[in-house]
RNA sequence: GGGCGAGUAGCUCAACUGGAUAGAGCACCGGCCUUCUAAGCCGGGGGUUGUGGGUUCGAUUCCCGCCUCGCCUACCA
């Protein structure tokens, strides 16, 4: 409702100054007032106009306003301070199309259609997008900031696809690392474990895992532990043998690169059994994969030769032949000034003198394989079975049929805010390359990273050095072990959540309220996650994060509750209610915009006025990369129905008229907060 | 040294990208369960938006200087 009135607004303001002034303006400034007291919508554009007019605020806005004339779904326009002009809305009008708009959404949450299984309809001509999150290393267990990495992403993927946007989504997957490499050391020389054995453990793993349930059991957790060893093994020699280890380690690492050989079949293993952890963990927040592309595949499948070319071809990349990158190929980086004849020391290495590419070097060919501009394509064999539908894998020689991946035409990596540079890097190498349309859509989705705050570090027995204990934060670390597990922090919120539900839920069995304490514990960390704006670094507590009041997730799925249960108790549902209020709406229009323009209503209709917000916010979210805006607009919308709810006792109204307006107020909050919260991947429980 | 980000209430964060009286949650104090679930609601205190200047009708937001903090900045991957 409100970005409709929003843009038609704009629309109107925009005539009206070109045919008043003969201005055109770029963008013409529309705004929610702080107050409502102020209208529903208000423009400042007079200000702006002041000073080329050379006429004060006020007269510009008297002027626009009589100029403004009458406009479908508004009521009146005013002149108000110093210049505003402040619109008020035909309140039946909004809610009508309120209603209307929360009609046309299906009662539950529906399944945010996957991709990957090729049933498109042919010729489908949207906006094609590429979202790549989670990315884990496959040498360890998952920890709380790949958490809010892969809820970033999958929040972001619904909110695209809600936005009629066909998205696929990718987890790259770095199986060829130094930290796969990692712990293959630590398997094969601190335990000694030749790939017989190793192949032994990650069955006998999977099997008591699968028989304990106890996540401690699996795969990840293992590796968890023997990477933080190995790190601490590289250093804990004398000299001469960590000098040796580390030798190891680099021969480890191209054993693997180039597989092969006994030691890529026990990275292998490794990392695909951890891999296959992970995306069970995501699994647990409703986080699924169309496609999983693997590094090896990016190496063995040559995508780095064509990239090469292409990038000699254009000029990116230069053969330096002075200075300290003499020998090397090498790319300007961005923002850089390069004089003639100078010899650009701060240039990027992209192939190194001995011949072998940097990894930005291949990560300018996977982004231009993204783009579809690469002329090679990965082999895709099935790799896991979600209810819906596959997720692929890369191979080297794959089913003959499989869904086509790649080919976007917008992309989002997110990725921390650490990696800024060399994404910037990849962008670069786009744009120089004459791709100038593929470096606009490439969005390096950016975040800070979650930290542990020295108090949650000592919780969890890790020592705190002196110089952090007056830190706001300290960064986790997989290399020391250091960090919480994803699954354990799933775990301790499940077993707080099933507490509570325990306590009132007296009337439901076992299966029903560990549903119910899943559904909240993953609303609440998935809230949790979410509420913050990308660019704050979450110092991880588990005081903050256990908790459910406030602004939660719990808080909002509790508001769902309790709008759910009116219905249930008056023997009706959201549609039927939402019909009978149209139909009274077209019929005694007059009595219903009577009922919300009293002075006690003001709080009906900024509820109304709040759930006509769904469709502005999602652009809003988009336009900036940002769901932290849907989460906030989700508990405002949860806060101002909990206050509706108590000022207004619904079911023992007994104006038949205002009943039902009352019932639609809470009608159409349940299907907003029902859709925003599965937007944002909470599920609503049937109760709490 | 250079680049990016941050500094807002005791704490954790917002502020519709330059708008009207800077807002929430937590914590603290005081009220509200015989009415649709108290994971809730109402009320209260709490601010020189790091700092000094500038731009203008108007600055938490933009520009410059300074002070703190974090992260990037290797021919490692």
């Amino acid at each position: 409702m409100y970005l409709e009135l929003k843009k038609r607004l704009e629309t109107r303001l925009r005539e009206v100054l070109k045919s008043s002034y003969g201005l055109e303006l770029e963008t013409i400034p529309v705004e929610i007032p702080p107050e409502l007291e102020f209208g529903e919508l208000a423009t400042p554009v007079a200000f702006e106009l002041a000073r080329t007019l050379r006429k004060a605020p006020k007269v510009i806005a008297q002027e626009i306003v009589a100029a403004l004339g009458p406009l479908r779904g508004f009521d009146s326009f005013e002149l108000a301070g110093a210049g505003y002009i402040n619109a008020r809305l035909e309140r039946v009008a909004a809610t009508r199309a309120v209603a209307q708009s929360s009609l046309s959404l299906v009662a539950e949450a529906k399944p945010v259609a996957p991709m990957g299984e090729d049933d498109d309809p042919p010729g489908d001509e949207r906006a094609h997008a590429l979202v790549e999150h989670t990315s884990i290393n496959p040498n360890k267990a998952a920890h709380i900031g790949h958490l809010r990495n892969a809820i970033l992403g999958d929040t972001f993927v619904r909110l695209l696809r809600a936005a009629g946007q066909k998205v696929d989504v990718q987890n790259y997957i770095d199986n060829t690392g130094v930290q796969v490499a990692d712990v293959v050391v630590g398997f094969l020389h601190l335990e000694g474990k030749p790939l017989a054995e190793v192949r032994a453990l990650v069955e006998e793993r999977a099997r008591a895992f699968k028989a304990s349930g106890k996540f401690a059991d699996a795969m990840d957790y293992y590796c968890w532990d023997l990477y933080a060893r190995t790190s601490q093994w590289y250093a804990s020699g004398t000299d001469a043998e960590n000098e040796e280890r580390k030798k190891l380690r680099y021969d480890t690492l191209h054993a693997i690169e180039h597989g092969g050989n006994e030691t890529a079949e026990v990275a292998e293993l490794i990392s695909t059994a951890v891999l296959r952890r992970h995306l069970e963990t995501m699994l647990r927040l409703g986080i699924e994969y169309d496609f999983l592309p693997r590094e090896s595949e990016i190496l063995h499948l040559r995508f780095w030769e064509s990239a090469f070319e292409l990038l000699k071809q254009t000029g990116v990349l230069y053969f330096e032949t002075e200075g300290k990158n003499k020998g090397c190929w090498v790319m300007t980086r961005p923002g850089a000034e390069t004089k003639d004849g100078e010899t650009d020391e701060d240039a990027k290495v992209i192939v190194r003198s001995n011949g072998t590419v940097t990894y930005v070097g291949k990560d300018i060919a996977y982004h231009l394989w993204k783009f579809g501009l690469l002329g090679r394509d990965f082999g895709y064999k099935p790799f896991f079975r979600y209810p819906g539908h596959t997720c692929w894998i890369s191979c080297m020689e794959g089913e003959a049929e499989h869904p086509h991946f790649g080919g976007a035409s917008a992309i989002y990596n997110v990725i921390d805010s650490r990696q800024s540079d060399p994404q910037a890097n990849v962008i670069q190498a786009l744009r120089g390359m004459g791709h100038a349309a593929q470096a606009d859509h490439y969005t390096h989705f950016s975040y800070e990273m979650v930290a542990l705050t020295p108090r949650c570090a000592e919780e969890l027995g890790y020592e705190v050095a002196e110089e952090d204990r007056g830190r706001p934060y300290i960064e986790v670390s997989g290399r020391k072990g250091f960090g919480v597990k994803a699954d354990d922090l799933i775990d301790k919120l499940i077993a707080a959540t099933l507490e509570e539900v325990n306590k009132r839920q007296t009337g439901r069995d076992d299966a029903e309220r560990r549903k119910i304490a899943g559904q909240i514990a993953i609303g609440a960390l998935r809230y949790f996650m979410l509420k913050v704006t990308r660019n704050s670094v979450i110092a991880f507590d588990f005081k903050d994060a256990l908790s459910f009041e406030g602004e939660t997730g719990p808080y909002i799925q509790y508001a769902v509750v309790r709008a759910r249960n009116i219905f249930r108790k008056a023997g009706t549902t959201e549609r039927a209610v939402l019909e009978e209020f149209q139909t009274l709406a077209s019929k005694h229009g007059d009595e219903i915009e009577v009922f919300l323009r009293a002075p006690d209503a003001t709080d009906i209709w900024a509820l109304w006025l709040r759930a006509g917000r769904r469709t502005l916010v999602l652009e809003q979210c988009l336009a900036t990369s940002e769901p932290a805006y849907l989460a906030k607009h989700a508990f405002q919308l949860a806060q101002e129905f909990n206050n509706f709810y108590h000022r207004h006792h619904i079911l023992t109204e007994e104006d038949a008229a205002r009943k039902t307006l009352l019932l639609a107020t809470a009608a159409v909050t349940l299907r907003e907060l029902g859709t925003v919260l599965s937007w944002l991947g909470i599920e609503s429980p049937e109760a709490m």
